[in-house]
This record gives C-alpha cells, structure tokens and sequence, in this order.
DNA sequence: CTGAAAGCGCTAACAC
DNA sequence: GTGTTAGCGCTTTCAG
C-alpha cells in the first residue's frame, strides 16, 4: 500500500494558504464562501483524494450513519437475505451496515452488542438469541433496535417477523384437508419464541389428534439431528402419513433423509417444507411448502428502523406479523390408507 | 429508548472525584494505578455500563477494528459463505466487520469503497467489479486490501481464490473420460477474471472439439437467462450430449430448465454442476458437480488481512489459488449415441 | 501514584 | 467572505 496518512482539511488549508475552517465550510457548501474559493477547495480535494474523516464528525456529536444487524449465522438464508434488504435499503439511504454473528450464544450476542456501542451505531437490528444477557438488555435498552423474526420481550416492543403460528397452521390444514389425520411435526425446541409459536400453530389445528410421539424437537439448525429425527419417526409403531417441518435446516434435513432411504414421496409419505429455497422446487416432483415473505419484512424492518432514527422521539410499540402462504407442489397427496 | 447520552471517561471521574486520566488508565490497567482505583474506576464503569468511544480513539490514531468486505449480493451462498467466515474470523480477533454490496455495479463499488475509508476502515476485502473506477483503484491503494475470488490487476497483487481453470478442467475432463465430444459450455461473459479463466479451463481440454455455438454466455447471476440458454442449446442442430456450468446461478437455471422439459438425466444429457449447493445432492438421482472450497479460502483470506495488517512493513504480493473438486454423483453417464 | 494539558479532525459560535 | 477559537472523548506526554 502507498499513502498511508489520509488527507485532512488541513492538508487542503495548508495547500491553499487558507484556514481550516474555510475549507470545511467551502466542504459543506456553506453559502458564506465566495463560489471561486468552494471551487478551488474542491478542486485541490479531489486532486488529493480527500475523504472526510466520520470518527471526528461522530466524535463532534453528528449522527452516526452506521447501523448493526445482529444475526445468529449469515449463511441461513433467511438472514442473508435479511443483510441483503438491510444493506440495500440502508446505502440507498447513506448509512452503513455493520455484521455481526452470535451463532446464537448469548455471550457472542452481548460481545458484539458491545462492540456495536462502542462503535456508536445509530441503530440495530438483531434476532435475539434465546436468552439474551442482561447485559444485552441493559445496553441495547440504550440505542433504537428492532426485532427481527425472532421475538423477546426484554428487548421491547419493536418487532418485524412473520406469523409463525399462521405460516404451521397453514401448511398442517393443508395437509388435513387432504384427509391426514397422523400428521409428524419437526421443529425447533420451545424457548425460542419462533418455535413456540410454530408449534401452537400445528397443535391448534390437529387438536386431539396430535401425537406427542410425533412431535419432535431437534436444534433447528442441525442437519444431522434432522435426519436422525426422521429416522425416529418412520420407525415409530404409529407412522405418520404426512410430515410437516418448521425450520429451513430440518427441511433439507428432512429431504435427505427420505431421498437416501428412497422413499416414495407423496404415495408413502406426503411432506410439507418450511421456506422455499432455490431447490425445493425440484425435489422429487417439487416440495409443497410454506413460502415466507422474508425479504419483504426485512425491508420493512429497515425502512421502520431509517424512520425511527430520524424522528427521534416516536418511540410507540410497534408489530409487524407478515404471512406465509402455501406453495402446492408434489408433495402432498392424500393418505394412502385411511389415517 | 432510554438513556441516549452515553457516558463517559468524565462521567466516571466526576462521580468518583478523580481525574478524567486517572480512570482512562484505571480502566486500562496501566500498571501505576493503584489496586483500589483501579477496581472503584471498573466498577463504576460497570455500574454506569460505560462503553469506550471507538471514535474519539480512532481520532487519537488508534488502529481501526473494522473491516469492510465489499461483495456484489450476500444472498450469493459464496459472498454469504464469505462473510460469515469473515465475521467470525474478525469477531475472535476483536475485529468487526462492514459489509457492503456492490450489485456489481460499479458506481456503487465506488461509493462503498469511500464510505469504508470514511469510517476509518483497517482493511477490505473485495470482489471486485468487472471494471473498477479509477477513483476506486486509487482509494483501495490507501487502504490493506484483499482481493476474493475474483482478480483485478489495477487492484494490487493480493488474492484468494479458487483456481477457476483448473475447476472447468477437471468438469470437463470428467465428461471426456466418459467419451464425451460435443460439450456445451453455460458461463458468465468473460470480462470478469473468473468467467475467462473457466472457458480457459473448458477450451483447455476440449481443444478442436469445442464448438463455439455451443460455448454461451449470459449474466451469472441471472436464473433466467440461462434457461433460454438451455433452450437455445437443447434446440441447435448439433445438440450436446453433455452440458457443464461455470456459475451457481446458472447451474440452478439449468436444473430448473432440464426439470420442466422433463429430460431424462443422464440418459439423454450428462450434466455437470458449478458449485454444491445443498439442494444439488437430491435434484434428480443427485447432480455431479464441482465442489468449491469457499469457506477455507475465505477464511484463509480473512487470516491472511488480519496478518497483514499485524505487519504493516509486509505488502509481499500473495496468491492463492484453492483447488475443487469432483463430486461424482448420478447425472454425468457414456454418451447414449456415440459422439 | 495521580493530575493538568495538549491534541487527534472536524464543526460551530464568535469575531472582524 | 474568511479567520480564530473552543471543544467533542480519549490517550499521552509532562509535571508533580
């Protein structure tokens, strides 16, 4: 690399033969400077690549144009696309993003809340973890967040997500509509509020007929356990007719496993998917699954935030709970043998 | 929100009646504090939830804690893949992370690259545009930077990426030793480094048998028009008997495209993918691609900037070139006809 | 062991 | 129309 030292007002005032101020005012276009001076000031800033410098703006109590996304994994494509809404709406608006994972520990969540501070973002957007610190409490309680996805009642009351409790309810009416009645249900454990209410959603609809065997709670974001899960299911005396997933990562799961033991999806086993990533469309002959609105509510999410910061006092509760709707593709048939 | 002033070094000083300097070096266990100030200062900054103003160090001349990675969409599963290894690389060395896309629009690179070098930035790394502005080169120049998959000259000589040639090569080859002869070849335009470099590797082993009709480009990121290339290959005279991908997004666009012709995979068509994206293993009887080290070049790469900017003196030219590999699975077979 | 003071780059009040 | 000055939060001399 070559010029280390980046170029001040200074450098262009010493250059000019004029003071610091004038070339700072020239800078914002202050109209008390006389248009050649803003002009030659510039000019010469150009010429030296000048960049102003925003830890001394920020220092001097100017708004700070960065804000955080706190996400447990980029990778998941829910919080990618996520980072892709927020860092598009966000430049458009002349902000900033910075990343931050916790890969959904608490103590990796309360570092980067930290770090976050410290860097003085003006705003943060997180999906919390299940438990958050009361550190994580404390501080974010000092800075404009929003919720998203994920829901905790410690940290406020500004939330963007989708309805989860409709998005299962939706993809296990479905597949009693069809006439099942032993209907598997893989998903999260409870305590993440998403689970929670992704499995109200499948227990709301099959009332009695839910079989608390076939309810399984795996990590949602552990393939493997998926699997294994699936294993459990298909051995299990009381097979199930149809299957129903409540995370991405189950449902990959999910597809693999049934994929590698070769079986006959819908005759068999009718499935329904959470998400609708690029290749569920053709597995087997398509996955029916629930399609969620992601990048639509992380938009949302990101406008609500550039407005929240501007209008610094508004400070009112504030929920936004978008839908999923059912993709009907090959998966789902009617049962078989009467359930 | 509650409590939007921050408190400060001063804060802490006034409410213990001490000096602002006494409790900056309390506070970084400067070793001439005494045991007792030193643990009242802490507490207090406990207490208070103090938090260090990253700015007004930075101001000071501290050395940034923040990268920038610049990626042209993070729903991409290489840029997402690169930024979580980045995060997490940055986040266990105290680093934090700014990510900005480019949409590879080059106006955008520029703006992006100015704001990182506003915000003080340490270091960046890039996927360059296809054609950097002027502004853009001269501003990296200033700044340690790393160049990620793709390569650009004007952009300096450091660079982690996969060996694209050598990537095309082995696809190809696969095909060949099937017996194999008319190949098409589904790629990005070349003017991207990466886009040249894998028909190099195609054309490399095809020699007089690669026929340019059958060689097509279109926008890597665009599922679209790779299936009208489908369609334009599947319907040329001198129809291929095997089709290999040099992009992600392409390869899905193939996928989709051979499943809603309903093409009999590998009888009619061998194919050979770009990239393991998880829903390759299920598509058909599971899709022969080339599997792409991402994750360990990225994170090498994000090693390799933390090094470096360790050791400012170092600015060494470094390349890496990271091999893929072959994942045989069940869409690449003999040709049904001979070639 | 602790305090006072200077200064990083920038802006805004206050001169002239 | 332009210059001077002060001060943001912090670290770092230089004095005690």
């Amino acid at each position: 690399m070559a010029g280390r030292q980046a170029v001040t007002t200074r450098d262009i005032a010493d250059q000019l033969g004029i003071s610091i101020s004038t070339v700072g005012r020239a800078l914002s276009d202050d109209p008390r400077i006389s248009r050649e001076t803003r002009f030659r000031v510039k000019e010469k800033a150009a010429e030296l690549g000048y960049v102003g410098n925003l830890a001394a703006r920020l220092i001097r109590g100017a708004p700070s144009t960065v804000v955080g996304l706190i996400v447990p994994d980029v990778r998941n494509s829910f919080y990618s696309t996520a980072a892709h809404a927020l860092a598009q709406t966000m430049a458009q608006h002349g902000y900033q993003v910075m990343l931050s994972e916790t890969d959904d520990h608490e103590d990796n969540e309360l570092a980067q809340v930290k770090g976050l501070a410290a860097a003085q973002v003006a705003g943060v957007i997180i999906v919390p973890t299940p438990n958050p610190r009361a550190g994580t409490v404390r501080l974010l309680r000092t800075m404009p967040h929003v919720q998203f996805l994920r829901q905790q009642d410690k940290l406020g009351d500004h939330w963007f997500g989708v309805d989860d409790r409709q998005v299962l309810r939706q993809a296990t009416e479905h597949l009693v509509s069809l006439g099942h009645r032993r209907i598997a249900y893989l998903g999260g454990p409870p305590g993440r509020s998403t689970s929670t209410r992704r499995l109200e959603g499948f227990t709301g609809v099959l009332g009695a007929d839910a079989d608390p065997e076939l309810i399984i709670h795996t990590p949602p974001s552990s393939i493997e356990d998926a699997r294994r899960a699936v294993g459990t299911v298909l051995s299990s005396p009381r097979r199930p007719t149809a299957i129903v997933t409540a995370s991405v990562r189950i449902t990959e799961g999910l597809l693999q496993e049934l994929t590698a033991r070769g079986m006959d999806v819908p005759r068999e086993m009718s499935v329904v998917g959470f998400g609708d990533e690029p290749g569920f469309s053709w597995w087997g002959g398509g996955l029916t699954t629930m399609a969620l609105p992601v990048h639509e509510v992380a938009t949302s999410c990101a406008m609500w935030l550039l407005q929240r910061l501007r209008d610094t006092g508004n400070d009112a509760p504030y929920n936004s709970r978008a839908a999923g709707y059912l993709v009907t593709r090959g998966s789902t048939d009617v049962p078989r043998s009467g359930a």
